[in-house]
DNA sequence: GTCTATACAAAGATAGAC
DNA sequence: GTCTATCTTTGTATAGAC
């Protein structure tokens, strides 16, 4: 039985760290305790302590787990697919899912992290390469794909996952308090649009259906 | 002298206003403590609370008044101009605009808001209008020159302008995080390119020449 | 209407037992 | 490695003087 106590360590980080990405992104870092999050881990503020070194430490932690998993999730095989739209939409709905998918929760603690970022010294430097990664790995998806299709891509690939990552978070901002205001097709194709992958013209005009959309 | 009492009183609000939004946005509503806020407005907390009935009171007063001035200030006459470009860099300007011009503080107060309006039941709805609104301006002041000049706009006018302040918040905060990320041509050329207005291959590339590029 | 002083609550952080 | 208990600091809120 040598191994428990290493298992219960790793155990109790992971616990912690996902009590904070909850916490946090629900009601924001300075809204929680230390006590808060230890309580949701089942576990108590020495532990935190311990293996953190407090809120911050914990908050850093958690940073660099969420890392892989947000650029895995923005980027996954986008060069393999013939257009590029279908997987618009599902980077659409991966961020702007109801709350129970963590949807919900991804998008405010993406916000929380840049908050950190663009306030905290000590933070700014991570989080601007965080932002930096997820351009780059959605730039170079794309420039594979577009390489693939033989298709002209208006913009250098760092360039390209700026736009991408700007009009998805700027229009999940907006979707997260009134989901009406922007339709996933409206972003689909306004992306695409950007990107000089169809006219913008061809937006299909929904005023006139806007019920029975999907039977 | 009858007067002074209501001076005084008026400018002790707008004092307390003021200092709210810097600190506010600077550091976050949580992180600022009442104390602080009075602090720097050069009253104290008594005060605060006589007139706003706490911090919570203090951020509700400072949204009323920050909602004309965002909006004046993103959809300045838009209509009036033979091209809309200039305005999206007037725009951009302004919203990333260095601290001392109040663009810095802008964004990360906009963000702020943004978040109670996610987080709190009570100014949920109050920051759903203020981004309606100003998804309506934007929308309008576009509608209202695309009239004028003939341009046939690929999105109702209220899509326009989700699309419009999407894109500016979504390369806003990447821009306040990796200023070079993205440069105001590239925000300004893609959002014209989104809306149709010009072809996205069109783009210059600026790889060769990336110094003297204003002299 | 504003200030001083203070009560009261909560959070961050640590020391020592288990 | 984790928990209990506690110390210290900080913040919210109010009561009463000016």
């Amino acid at each position: 039985m040598r191994r428990t106590q290493e298992q219960r360590k790793t155990e109790t980080r992971a616990r912690l760290i996902d009590a904070a990405a909850e916490l946090f992104a629900r009601k924001g870092f300075h809204a929680v305790s230390a006590e808060a999050v230890a309580d949701a881990a089942d576990r108590t503020t020495g532990a935190l302590y311990s293996h953190f070194d407090g809120k911050e430490g914990l908050l850093l932690a958690l940073l660099e787990v969420w890392k892989q998993r947000t650029v895995e999730k923005l980027t996954a095989e986008i060069h393999q697919l013939p257009d590029p739209a279908p997987h618009f939409a599902a980077m659409w709905e991966a961020i702007t899912a109801p709350a129970e998918d963590r949807g919900e929760a991804w998008l405010l603690l993406e916000i929380e992290l840049w908050q950190h970022g663009a306030r905290d010294p000590v933070f700014g430097p991570l989080i601007t390469r965080r932002f930096a990664e997820i351009r780059g790995q959605l730039g170079e998806g794309l420039a594979d794909w577009a390489e693939a299709t033989g298709t002209e891509l208006p913009y250098e690939p760092e360039e390209t996952g700026a736009l991408v990552l700007g009009l998805l978070l700027g229009c999940a901002l907006q979707h997260r308090l009134a989901p009406e205001s922007v339709p996933e097709e409206l972003f689909v194709h306004a992306l695409s649009a950007t990107l000089g992958l169809r006219k913008p013209a061809a937006y299909p005009r929904t005023k006139t259906t806007p019920k029975e959309a999907r039977p």
